[in-house]
DNA sequence: GTAATTGCAAAGGATTTGCAACAGT
DNA sequence: ACTGTTGCAAATCCTTTGCAATTAC
């Protein structure tokens, strides 16, 4: 329910129809606080009830990205993840744990700053921004698993 | 030439065999400033009169991301591409601009100190970043195009 | 020699697209 | 009424995989 209203006047603003779909795919979206999948996305359409098509989940996916309403994700798992924005820094980035998937938000008010200035100076108008960092989580890592290539005295600084 | 010694060492850590394939990859990959993408390297590839499959191309790669030497991006293009890190900032990112297509490197020092502070925060071991910043460049913007959206008032900062 | 890699083609999986039927304005 | 959307299935595109022949160690 919530925030639905506000992809309601993006769409009329610019001038596309409000269709029971897309209000049925923005409402799943809002009212889930996580990381979903276009897959999942359907299948809680599906548990509701909806008899909305996969084409017009990716469909309509691409709109709420582009109302600024929704942010795309790529955790590295061959597939997108959708997250809304409400109730979040504006900003945040994620911890992705190669060993066991695992994903944690992170926020850093600084990151925005920085990063609208070094936009900025490129004259560069920033829309959305992206930030994964890949590595090892703290129970992966008590649980003795270990980064690669450690040992090697390489001249690169570790990425 | 230059660098390939450095991943013949990682797959000699590694106990991997290190094959005529995987050192003609590894060449092309390091001797290009770019960023480029499977398709891109396999034509570079076969320019060179090296005559390997797509699917070798993929299974280095692979191995490149894995040792350090060689970042994985994704413009939103639909594909990856691989950009080596020599010479470069071991934490930068990229502003991509939605209208053009076009990338320009962005590098910042205090990048990588807040963000190895946040992963620390987490006890979380960082392997490697990507962050992207999608919008609209100057020439684009002095083109005339424009960000959607802009002129709704929206309770969301814009992200 | 043994074990791993290569290359081809086929499979896999996510996303896009064409088009007739349908819904929103 | 007119324009744009939906839904299905087929198509597309990137990437992975199986397996016989080949190569590195």
């Amino acid at each position: 329910m919530s925030y639905v209203h506000l992809f309601r006047r993006y769409l009329r603003e610019q001038g596309l129809p409000v269709t029971q779909q897309r209000e049925a795919v923005a409402e799943v979206v809002f009212e889930s606080g996580g990381h979903l999948s276009v897959d999942e996305i359907e299948g809680l359409l599906r548990e509701r009830g909806e008899k909305t098509g996969k084409a017009t989940v990716y469909r309509t996916m691409e709109m709420l990205v582009k109302s600024g309403l929704v942010a795309e994700r790529d955790f590295g798992e061959g597939f997108k993840r959708y997250e809304h924005l409400f109730g979040q820094m504006p900003v945040h980035g994620h911890l992705i744990c190669e060993e066991c998937g695992g994903v944690t938000e992170i926020q850093e008010v600084e990151l925005k700053r920085i990063q609208d200035r070094v936009a900025a100076l490129e004259g560069f108008a920033p829309a959305r921004y992206r930030l994964e960092i890949f590595g090892l989580c703290a129970v992966c890592r008590a649980a003795g698993h270990e980064l690669e290539w450690k040992g090697l005295s390489c001249p690169i600084e570790r990425v």
